[in-house]
DNA sequence: CATGAATGAGACTTCATTCAT
DNA sequence: CATGAATGAAGTCTCATTCAT
């Protein structure tokens, strides 16, 4: 195609303001085409394809593929800190700490999955989760639905608690390996008298009227 | 004489001994490196790179980097699967089914911590947990311990409670979507629950010699 | 599987016949796929996939699928070059000589179409015959048929003779080009005279009764 | 001093130019290479070699191999077609409209070889025409001498007279699979036709001076 | 000889990055 | 700075052939 002057500013003066709206744009697809296809399978030129911008200027704006990642994550990250840091600061009991970060957190990725995708980045376009390790999954929470019926638990959303239970075990032993203590002990104890006391004050929530009883 | 049968084997199954070992050599180089790089970054070549055989072997026992993965995660997820399903089917109380279930999990993770990245395998050579969001779950662990010393929470391990919120919000938060319900207000509402019960039980844990009594 | 047993010969003293019998497998299969895929495109897998031998009995009757393919070749061109010979030394007119030669060549074809199409060879399973190639050819037909259309030609099959245009052009120029003349003007003239004479010549066959008159 | 605006080209289309000389290049080479080692045995690999360029850079022209093949054949068939339909059309005579047609084409293989080859293309590295399928030529141009010489047959270029008659024999039976009428009596008819009226037709070339008479 | 897994050269192709325009 | 073609390293995968059994 004619190459020659299609770039012309719109207006003289505004190369600044075309310079970060060129960064907002290249941004804004990283985004768009992380959350899709993960970070492995994108490629720079996913991203430039998704952009009216040429391959060369990506290159102005970040010096590779994880430059960028890095800023869309940022970019995330940063809308949601202030607001959690902010909200925990005022909370004036532990119901208002927790809940406020919960229900801000929730609400966040229900309306922006697009964003919520883009910092778990853990999706790639290959399944990730193999066939076995969603069985597992499924398993528990099975087990727990059984449990429930059996009388063991108290009537809870037994989708919700399996996610609950995996979350903190992954999160949890990360967090011990990370620490170098390794204390798996220590761990455990956490995890399970966490859900145990969870556990004891859920069903109020979820069914009203009936009081938690499993002595 | 007759040279038609001087074929039988020496010793049954030399080949298939070898074969056997061969598979076992590629899962093992597999799952270490899948656990170095993550999925992602990881080639077909380093895995065969990290063994002595040849590239067109590979190709032999499986045929993708897709298809080892599977195996490796089979491999990890079915070795410990049955028995957290067996101790979750003993369990006489609600102690009993979670309390082996995280015992089990994190002796196993402390255990063989390769196994343990490989089923996470959400790490590539790109640190995927940027510095801005691990600065966030860095703040909400301050928060914690901040929110401890104003007495508003019980003495509680704040690293690991960081971990757990963080653990329960990504997982709910990824389940939530994935049942297309996209209720973020029962999502929130069952998190916060669970955690101000936990929190109320954790202590005793903690420092042993004050018994749990929320009653 | 068990490799033990498995070859022992159907009889003893056998052997010989197995192997020409193996021999046979091999070259039939061949001739087989090569018809069916053309020599480029097919692989010596190919071959042995269509035979109950292993890879590895290939080489014990060719050394490579050039040998195989000549084998094939071979074979299919003793099949019918003795009976065409003996025709020809038979005849005692031009129309035995040549009538003798197109009936039986045409006639194998029709019974054979595998054959043939091992013996042409240059089928693979890329179409050789580009659009504009088998254009030009249409072309040529098409401008027979208004050719006849307006009287310039008598009633001829035009198929067959767009057909017998293309196959001397093409063989005829082959010829001029290796026996190192290169003298393409009495390639032309051969051609042409060779054409003139027999399109004279045609139509009383085409339309019995009909004398052909395009003086 | 706004820089802004320093990218216009210097000269019109200088990349431009650069670019349709690229694919010129890769064109040509891909025409040597074709010619030489036939489609089946050339890589893109080989056409790459025959060029200054880079690997990557065939990939930015064509999409594969055959892509490339596609536009040599066309380049080839579309420098000939027109010429040869042009001169059918003005043609008043079966003199002219055979005539004309055979000298061009024959010319034009005469000058280009390589474009020839290209057409043909059923060139491999291995040789196609295998020993025994050109001992049968051979044969076929042997017996011909023969009759020659018995008298059966008038004196003729047995080279060309063979060539003729495998390139009609191969062609026409071709024609004849495709057109799906397996009428073989219809085509050796045909066949032996064309080549008695035209053998008649040709000594008068052959020897000038005595005219063709076949009345 | 039959077997079939191992071999490794090499084919095709993609893609992050550079650089002339 | 924008452009987009060129680059070539590196990846995936195939396949003819070898060789231990």
């Amino acid at each position: 195609m004619d190459t020659t002057l299609q770039k012309a500013p719109t207006s003289p003066g505004k190369r600044e303001q075309t310079k970060l709206q060129n960064r907002q744009l290249i941004v804004a697809a990283a985004r768009r085409v992380f959350a899709e296809l993960g970070y492995g399978a994108t490629t720079v030129r996913d991203i430039i394809r998704a952009t009216p911008l040429a391959s060369g200027t990506f290159y102005n704006y970040f010096k590779s593929k994880e430059e960028v990642f890095q800023a869309v994550r940022d970019e995330v990250a940063l809308a949601i800190r202030p607001r959690l840091h902010e909200e925990r600061m005022k909370a004036a009991t532990v119901e208002e700490f927790i809940g406020c970060s919960f229900r801000t957190f929730f609400e966040f990725v229900a309306d922006d999955r697009v964003n919520f995708r883009t910092i778990r980045a853990d999706s790639t376009r290959v399944r990730m989760d193999s066939p076995e390790v969603i069985a597992g999954f499924e398993e528990l929470r099975n087990d727990l639905e059984l449990a429930i019926a059996k009388g063991l638990f108290p009537s809870i959303d037994a989708d919700f608690l399996m996610a609950a239970i995996v979350g903190v075990a992954f999160e949890v032993a990360e967090r011990m390996l990370q620490t170098g203590s390794h204390d798996h002990v220590a761990a455990a104890e956490f995890a399970t008298k966490l859900f145990i006391g969870g556990i004891r004050a859920l069903p109020a929530v979820a069914e009203p009227g009936v009081i938690s009883r499993n002595a």
